[in-house]
DNA sequence: TTTAGGG
DNA sequence: CCCTAAA
């Protein structure tokens, strides 16, 4: 899979860093935050004292003439969200309440697609008084639609329970089941003193659950508001409440706190109190691929599920397979901050099916849902080509996808600033290299796009629960690792997207579904085994390099979304975080892997694991050394036990015999490497002695 | 970082 | 597979 040679990164890639874009980038971005954060003041300010000013003048002749009143404000109201559009959208996590109501005014004014149909009827609310009724009625036909889409983004985005109630008071009451109206007549109460403001103000006011939760976090939910706007990102962290979501709720408190700490450092030392994060890793662990989580489950949502393993080097090291090795490198070369795609394998999502709940025109709900959730569109079209036929339609909403997983790290000493332009190159180098969306059943992925839905055995109801989507990257379905390098360096998209192809060129396993190709490099490997040569590996690492490089483009500018997205970059910390803690795909050995593995022990005997993995599983990045330390155990224990006690893949004989041929050769002699072997039960063939003279390749003596 | 073992 | 103690 991943024939990604060091030599690669280490040079290709990372001699040449990209400095140009990065600084011109991280320039440019800091000063418009600056400028952003002055002006969202003053024009809050200015704003606040002429929205009071209009409304006291107006109040008397308001009385008879709401008209005017309301024209009145509504004009203020525009222009202030206007101007609060660009400039507040920069707001980053410090800014507290200011930073909701900024958001909350944002999502009113700034039209994302999704919700479009939200934010007229807010508006409308607000400023028409005449078209109250009339709005009403829109809004309520449009609620469900609405509604869905306002809880995922909340959902998405909210890891914690109090992000969601206390970021989108107006969401959230939609979600709750209040009435828009409600939050209408709300606004139109207040909104022509404080316009846009009071959204924002009534929002921690409203947090029914905001004394619960210390104050980093009320900071943070802030931000995550923020998320809703960039549909991509939404896509890609949408898992993380699920795996949230999965966390047992009596440990909230717990998580809690120890949240907080975590968000003061994005790295930390080990938290004190790891049993905690241990059990929730488990529990993440162990129901993560099953639970399906619901929308009504998102107050209890954490985001700290794993987050410790974060902070724990070897915990990274784990959780990245693929980078593992070259993440080391890069740390040799920057030791700065890297971010690399986890291969979290293809991403799935989670699909609900309501079809009950989809109807009529709720169809554009799910669209819009799509959209929010995911930035994708494609698939509620495509949806609709395939049901064209008659009226059996097949409705489904789709609750969240899953990408594949971005993994970030940065040093403690990094800025927030390039956090979040680590964040963002590392998303954007993802969808840079496009996202497909992949359809699964039953788990199966349903490549044949040509097939109908009714073909495909999509069309009954029982089989929706089976149906699943995937945010697959660009054309090549592996995750793309991107990498990207703190202040001092940035990695050159180039790179990034090298990573990306070339890791794709070679289908690493996915996490959902593992195609099991290891095999292939393993084979190579294998055959250079026997030639004793072992530069033949790279073969296959040049051609991807060659492929991907047509490929690569460098990662799509970021446009200005983006700055905002950023705000939410803090979460995405943590909540990519705890996806770290997940514990990494499992990867059975397959048989070829095992001969390798078994071959390499007879050749060098246990307790030289580090050789061996270099021997024979050079390129296969997600075994380690420990993991082939570890599988030569099971194999050991699999070839005493009898063959009915064995489980997975049958492991031929042979090959067992083997096992227990050197385990026992090596044991006595504790793998001494000197060659002197007995040629009791093996065999020495001296042909394949290594060349050190290290040790004699034992061959066993059926 | 590796090795060796327990979980 | 994960986690650690040791080396």
């Amino acid at each position: 899979m991943v024939f990604k040679k060091r030599s690669d990164y280490g040079f290709n890639a990372f001699n040449v860093p990209r400095a140009p874009r990065s600084i011109r980038r991280r320039g440019r971005a800091k000063r418009t935050v600056e400028d952003s954060q002055i002006c969202a003041f003053e024009l809050l300010a200015s704003l606040a004292g002429k929205l009071l000013q209009e409304s006291e003048s107006s109040a008397s002749s308001n009385a008879s003439e709401g008209h005017d009143h309301v024209t009145i404000g509504k004009d203020v109201v525009k222009q202030e969200i206007h101007y609060q559009d660009k400039p507040l959208k920069t707001e980053s996590v410090e800014q507290g309440s200011f930073e909701v109501s900024v958001v909350a005014s944002e999502s009113t004014t700034e039209n994302s697609d999704n919700l479009k149909g939200f934010t007229h009827a807010g508006d409308d609310a607000i400023l028409e008084r005449t078209s109250i009724k009339k709005q009403r009625a829109f809004s309520e036909q449009i609620s469900g639609d609405l509604k869905a889409v306002i809880c995922k983004g909340n959902v998405a985005y909210g890891n914690f329970p109090g992000n969601v109630d206390r970021c989108s008071p107006n969401f959230g009451e939609l979600c709750d089941g209040k009435s828009e109206n409600e939050f209408k007549k709300e606004r139109d109460s207040k909104g022509l003193e404080t316009g846009a403001l009071s959204i924002g103000n009534t929002c921690p006011l409203k947090d029914p659950v905001s004394m619960t939760f210390p104050a980093p976090i009320n900071s943070n939910r802030d931000v995550k508001l923020t998320s809703h706007r960039d549909p991509l990102l939404n896509a890609s962290f949408s898992r993380h409440r699920n795996d949230i979501k999965l966390g047992s709720r009596d440990d909230d408190d717990k998580n809690f706190s120890r949240f907080n700490k975590l968000t003061n450092r994005f790295k930390a030392s080990r938290p004190p109190t790891c049993i905690g994060d241990r059990r929730i890793r488990k529990l993440l662990t162990s129901k993560y691929w099953k639970v399906a989580p619901k929308l009504k489950d998102f107050e209890h949502s954490r985001a700290d599920g794993g987050i410790k393993p974060l902070y724990r080097k070897r915990k990274t090291y784990y959780n990245y397979d693929r980078c593992q090795y070259d993440t080391y490198k890069r740390r040799k070369f920057f030791d700065r901050s890297s971010i690399v795609t986890y291969d979290g394998g293809i991403s799935s999502e989670s699909v609900s099916n309501s079809p009950e709940k989809v109807m009529n025109g709720d169809k554009s709900s799910s669209a819009a849902m799509l959209n929010g959730a995911c930035g994708i569109s494609s698939l509620h079209t495509s949806h609709h080509a395939s049901n064209k036929s008659n009226d059996s339609h097949v409705k489904f909403s789709i609750k969240s996808f899953r990408i594949p997983e971005l993994y970030i790290e940065v040093p403690e000493t990094a800025t927030v600033g390039s956090l979040k332009r680590t964040v963002m190159e590392a998303v954007t180098a993802l969808l840079g290299g496009g996202i497909r969306v992949g359809v699964l059943l039953q788990g199966k992925k349903v490549r044949d796009d040509s097939r109908t839905l009714s073909q495909t055995g999509i069309s009954s109801e029982d089989n929706l629960d089976a149906l699943g989507f995937t945010l697959e990257p660009g054309p090549a379905k592996a995750p793309p690792p991107v990498y990207s390098e703190e202040p001092p360096l940035l990695l050159s998209c180039d790179a990034a997207a090298q990573n990306l192809t070339s890791s794709s060129a070679t289908p690493v396993v996915d996490t959902g579904i593992p195609d099991d190709t290891p095999g292939s490099s393993l084979l190579t490997n294998s055959a250079n085994h026997m030639d004793n040569n072992h530069e033949l590996v790279s073969s296959p690492t040049d051609m991807l390099t060659d492929k991907s490089l047509p490929d690569s483009r460098a990662l799509v500018p970021v446009p200005a979304m983006n700055v905002e997205s950023l705000a939410v970059v803090p979460f995405n910390q943590k909540i990519r975080k705890s996806e770290l803690a997940q514990r990494r795909t499992r990867r059975p050995f397959s048989v070829s892997e095992v001969e390798a593995l078994v071959q390499a022990v007879e050749e060098l005997g246990t307790g030289r694991w580090r050789d061996i993995k270099l021997r024979a599983f050079e390129n296969a990045d997600h075994r380690t050394y420990v993991d082939l330390k570890d599988k030569w155990k099971t194999l050991v224990h699999t070839a005493k036990i009898s063959p009915q006690q064995r489980r997975g893949e049958p492991v031929p004989q042979e090959l067992l015999d083997r096992v227990l041929a050197a385990h026992a050769y090596w044991s006595q002699h504790q793998a001494k490497q000197q060659g002197k072997h007995h040629p009791g039960t093996l065999r020495i063939t001296d042909a394949q002695a290594d060349r050190n003279g290290v040790a004699a390749i034992p061959t066993v003596t059926m």
